[in-house]
RNA sequence: GCGCCUGUAGCUCAGCUGGAUAGAGCAACGGACUACGAAUCCGUAGGUCGGAGGUUCGAAUCCUCUCGGGCGCGCCA
C-alpha cells in the first residue's frame, strides 16, 4: 500500500492534466519529492514539485501548487485535507480510515511484512570481518561483523539473493611470521634462552597456543628452525586461531556461507588466470622487473605491482584475481566491508574491476575504527602489542545484543566510541533493552489476556474504526512507513536507519501503553488494540531480526 | 605535503542525499506504580550545526577556503 508512491502518481497525473488543460507549461516533469511531513500541522505527507516546476512554468510556485490541487483525482475517501502551504509546498492530510489497511496487510504477510522483492532475482555477496587468522578479533571486527551480518539480512529482506563470505588470507610471509612466534614461544617454554622476535605476534594467545601445542602431543623444536618447520608451525597456528575466529564470531551470531582462503586462489592458478584477462585487456606491462597493473587508467594514483623483481605475486595480485572469481561464480553485485585503515586500496580495487568489466557492480564500504574505552580511559589496541580487547571479551562483557545494537547505531563512516563500562552500566537505559523490553511487553499482554480468558478473536477489520487516539494513528504510520524504510536502508546499505526507527517505534508504543489500557471490557477496542499492537509486535521483530538482535518474549 | 573519513545540546550520536520551527538517548532538574511488566511514562532545561565566504525561493546537507580530530599514502599484508 505504498502511500508515497500512491500520491507521487497523483501528483504528476494532476500535473500531466493541468498541463493538458493549458494551467501549466513544462516540458517534462522534473524530478520532485514526496516527504512523510515532519510537523503535524503540515499533514502527512508533502511535496515540492510546486517549487521546482515553477521556474520552467514561470509561474509563482504557489499558483503551479494550485493548478496541480485543481485536477487531483484521489480515490474518494482517501483525503482528508490537502493545503498549499509556506512557499509552495503542498500538504496532503490522509484519512485516519486509510492508515488501517496496514493492520490487514501486517495481519496478511506476518513476518513476511517488511520484506520487498527490490531485489528480485540480483545476486549479491557480502564480504566482511576477513580478519587474517593470526589472532583473535578485536572489537573493531566485531563492528565489521555487525555491519556485514546485518547488511546481509537487509539484503535479503528486500529479495536479493546473499552469500556471506569470510576471505581468508593465509599466504604469504605473514603465515611465516605466525610460525615463528609459536617457535619462539615454545622454545621458551622448554626453558631455552631466546630473544622473542620483534615483529612476532606477542598476545598472550601466542603462549596458550604453545602450551597446547605441547599439551596435544607435539614434539617440540629444536634450536635450529627449518623453513619448513616454521611454515608448518604457522600453519597449525593459524588453523587453532581460524577456529577460534569461527567460534566467537558463532558466539556474536554471526555465520558465514564460504570461507574462501587465498590458498585456493595459488591452486587453482586464479591469480596466473587474472593476470591472462588483464594482460589479454592491454592493462599490464613490464618495467624495473616487475609486472605492473595500469591503475592510472582507471583513476587510481599510480600503477599497481602485481608480481615483484623476485618473482612473488603482491597482495593485490591476489586480491585481483579473487574479485574476477566472485564475478565469475555468478555474482551480480559485491560488498566488500573493510576498516578504514585499509581505504587507500580501495581506488586500486575498484580500478581491477573496472578493467575486468564489472563497473559499478563492486561497493566497499570502509567501517571506521572503533576507539575502544573503558570508563572513559583509551585501550590500547595493537595487535601486536598483544594488549588489546577482543570481540570474545566484549560479547562475555557486555552482551552480543547489546553490542551489535550499539555498532549498529552508528554510521559506518562515522568513527565509534565504544565505552565498556558505559555499554555494560546503562544496561537498563540501553536503547536495546528499550527496543526489546517493548517486544517483551506486547507478549507479555498476549499472555496476560490469555490468563484473564481473553482471547484474540477473529480478525475483523471492521473494528478498526475505533482505533482514533493520536498514538494509534502515529503507531498506524510508523507501521505503514516501515516497508519503504527497509527498502531505504538497503539501498543505502545502512542498517543504522533500522535501529532508530526501532527506537521510535518502541517509544510510542511504550507511551501509548502507559496512556492506555489494552485490556478492556470493551471488546471491540480491546480486539483492534490487539491487532494493533500484535503488528507493532511484529515488525519490531522484524526488524530486530535484521539487525542480528534477539526478540524475546520475557526478559 | 597529498588523499579519504569526520566536526551537530555537557557526553554519545541521528538528521530520510537541498526543504518548513535541527532531533533522540545518556547526564541534570521536577513529577507518575493498589491498573495489562516502572528495563516504563510525563514535563523542564540545554544549539551562532567548528569558522568564513559562495550557489538559490530555501543550506547541518552542495562548492571554495580555513581550523581541529582520525586514517592512509611500499615491488608489505
Amino acid at each position: 500500500m505504498h502511500i508515497k508512491k500512491t500520491i507521487r502518481d497523483l501528483i504528476a497525473a494532476s500535473a500531466e492534466r493541468a498541463r493538458a488543460a493549458g494551467q501549466l507549461a513544462f516540458d517534462t516533469l522534473p524530478a520532485f519529492e514526496v516527504e512523510a511531513a515532519k510537523h503535524p500541522e503540515h499533514g502527512d505527507l508533502a511535496t515540492n514539485l510546486a517549487l521546482v516546476l515553477a521556474k520552467q512554468a514561470r509561474r509563482p510556485p504557489r499558483q503551479v501548487a494550485q493548478a496541480i490541487i485543481d485536477r487531483l483525482a484521489a480515490p474518494e475517501g482517501m483525503l482528508r485535507k490537502v493545503e498549499i502551504a509556506g512557499p509552495g509546498f503542498i500538504n496532503f492530510f490522509i484519512a485516519d480510515a486509510f492508515w488501517y489497511q496496514v493492520i490487514t496487510e501486517i495481519h496478511r504477510l506476518g513476518p513476511a511484512y517488511g520484506n520487498s522483492e527490490m531485489g528480485a532475482g540480483v545476486k549479491v555477496q557480502v564480504e566482511f570481518v576477513s580478519a587474517n587468522p593470526t589472532g583473535p578479533l578485536h572489537i573493531g571486527h566485531g563492528r565489521g561483523a555487525a555491519l556485514g551480518d546485518a547488511l546481509a539480512n537487509l539484503l535479503s529482506a528486500t529479495g536479493h539473493t546473499v552469500e556471506r563470505e569470510y576471505y581468508i588470507n593465509d599466504v604469504g610471509n605473514q603465515i611465516l611470521t605466525l610460525g615463528k612466534s609459536l617457535y619462539f614461544r615454545l622454545r621458551e617454554l622448554a626453558g631455552a634462552a631466546v630473544e622473542f622476535p620483534a615483529d612476532g605476534y606477542q598476545g598472550d594467545y601466542m603462549k596458550d597456543l604453545a602450551r597446547d601445542y605441547l599439551a596435544a602431543g607435539h614434539a617440540a623444536p629444536g634450536p635450529e628452525p627449518q623453513a619448513d618447520d616454521l611454515l608448518r608451525l604457522g600453519r597449525y597456528a593459524g588453523d587453532v586461531i581460524l577456529a577460534g575466529i569461527k567460534h566467537d564470531l558463532d558466539d556474536f551470531g554471526v555465520t558465514f556461507d564460504t570461507w574462501f582462503s587465498e590458498t585456493e586462489l595459488y591452486r587453482q592458478h586464479l591469480v596466473d588466470q587474472g593476470f591472462a584477462r588483464l594482460k589479454e585487456l592491454g592493462y599490464l606491462y613490464e618495467a624495473d622487473g616487475a609486472l605492473w597493473f595500469k591503475a592510472t587508467e582507471f583513476g587510481d594514483e599510480k600503477d599497481r605491482v602485481v608480481r615483484r623483481r623476485n618473482g612473488a605475486t603482491t597482495y593485490f595480485a591476489s586480491d585481483v584475481a579473487y574479485h574476477l572469481h566472485k564475478f565469475r561464480r555468478g555474482f551480480d553485485r559485491v560488498v566488500d566491508i573493510w576498516g578504514a585503515d585499509h581505504h587507500g586500496y580501495a581506488p586500486r580495487l575498484q580500478a581491477a574491476a573496472q578493467a575486468l568489466g564489472f563497473t559499478g557492480r563492486l561497493q566497499v564500504i570502509l567501517v571506521q575504527l572503533v576507539s575502544l574505552l573503558r570508563q572513559g580511559e583509551p585501550v590500547a589496541m595493537t595487535t601486536r602489542g598483544g594488549a588489546f580487547v577482543t570481540l570474545r571479551e566484549v560479547i562475555d562483557e557486555v552482551g552480543k545484543d547489546a553490542a551489535r545494537f550499539i555498532f549498529l547505531t552508528r554510521r559506518p563512516d562515522a568513527q565509534l566510541e565504544f565505552d565498556l563500562e558505559v555499554a555494560k552500566q546503562q544496561s537498563s537505559d540501553n536503547p536495546v533493552y528499550y527496543v526489546q523490553y517493548a517486544h517483551a511487553r506486547l507478549a507479555s499482554v498476549f499472555r496476560q489476556a490469555a490468563a484473564q480468558g481473553i482471547e484474540v478473536e477473529e480478525f475483523d477489520p471492521a473494528r478498526f474504526s475505533r482505533l482514533t487516539l493520536p498514538e494509534e494513528l502515529a503507531i498506524l504510520k510508523m507501521l505503514a512507513n516501515y516497508p519503504e524504510l527497509v527498502e531505504v536502508a538497503a539501498r543505502h546499505l545502512e542498517p543504522h536507519r533500522i535501529t532508530y526507527f526501532l527506537t521510535e517505534l518502541a517509544a510510542q508504543l511504550h507511551s501509548y501503553y502507559y496512556k492506555h489500557r489494552f485490556i478492556s471490557d470493551d471488546v471491540e477496542l480491546t480486539q483492534a488494540r490487539f491487532w494493533l499492537v500484535s503488528g507493532v509486535k511484529t515488525v519490531l521483530a522484524h526488524g530486530l531480526g535484521i539487525l542480528g538482535v534477539e526478540a524475546p518474549e520475557t526478559m
